[in-house]
DNA sequence: TTATCATTTTAGAATCATTCTTGTCAAGTA
DNA sequence: TACTTGACAAGAATGATTCTAAAATGATAA
């Protein structure tokens, strides 16, 4: 997978695993989540081996991890900025590429010295808005 | 304190103490946090209490939990729309009462119901932000 | 290719925030 | 007073995440 190598990462096999199942990846899978798809492969995988990975993958700015979902952290492999919308009721997250404007001069001004920003939108995907109509 | 008479609780002296603690609160405390600072005036006070309070208070919509700190939830006693800046070094949080456009009509095109939006400003606080220089 | 060495992997233990359970207690009511 | 309901406390249970120690492996240079 010569796309991986700029990463600086030992390449693994287990590593390279999970850089397939995250490429490309919507889902914003838990550790869980891809330890599960990626146990599929590699039976002996360990959940240590997942969280250092997507730990060295964060770091190199590889993946944004997501603290959307109150029980667990997500992961995101689209490291473009972009907002999310997450469900209230199944805790699907969708990607919001649309840009506002959200400059704030003001907590510059008092020191405060801004890397980024997101927006959070919650509500009801499709889905469950339908099931929740009796 | 008649203030609270409205929430539709039983008002025990734990309660009021958290409630109290919790009044005017700019701090966005965590759970531990209100834990020990209500424990200086009830040594008894178990974390059930704290937590089973907090659940009744989010409920009722007299606080809003918080999921901007990764190690914990934090608790915020102002329900007025508003977001937030995150210190990525001390965590500390801070308000922003700020208001931006975010409305957003292709979501509701395709389905989604949206309740709230809120924003998150991550960077370093003014305090953080001296310490970072060498 | 092989030896070397730092890194990585693994399995399981440890941690820590949060939730659950159970027994006890208190307030309000008939 | 006896009942009913809800609240409290203490500690156990849970579940995501991190840590540990030993064995295995990848990258590098000879």
């Amino acid at each position: 997978m010569e796309k991986y190598k700029s990463l600086g990462l030992k390449l693994t096999p287990q590593r390279l695993a999970i850089l397939d199942y995250l490429d490309g990846n919507k889902e914003h899978p838990s550790a869980e989540t891809i330890y599960k798809a990626v146990t599929r492969k590699f039976p002996t995988m360990s959940f240590a081996t997942v969280y250092n990975t997507l730990e060295h993958l964060k770091e190199r700015g590889y993946l944004i991890e997501l603290h959307l979902d109150p029980e667990k952290k997500r992961f995101d492999p689209d490291t473009k900025p972009h907002h999310h919308f997450v469900c209230v009721k199944c805790h699907k997250i969708v990607d919001i590429f649309h840009e506002f404007p959200l400059y704030l001069s003001r907590l510059e001004e008092e020191g405060f010295q801004i890397l980024k920003a997101t927006i959070e939108f919650y509500g009801r995907c499709p889905k469950c808005k339908k099931l929740e109509r009796k």
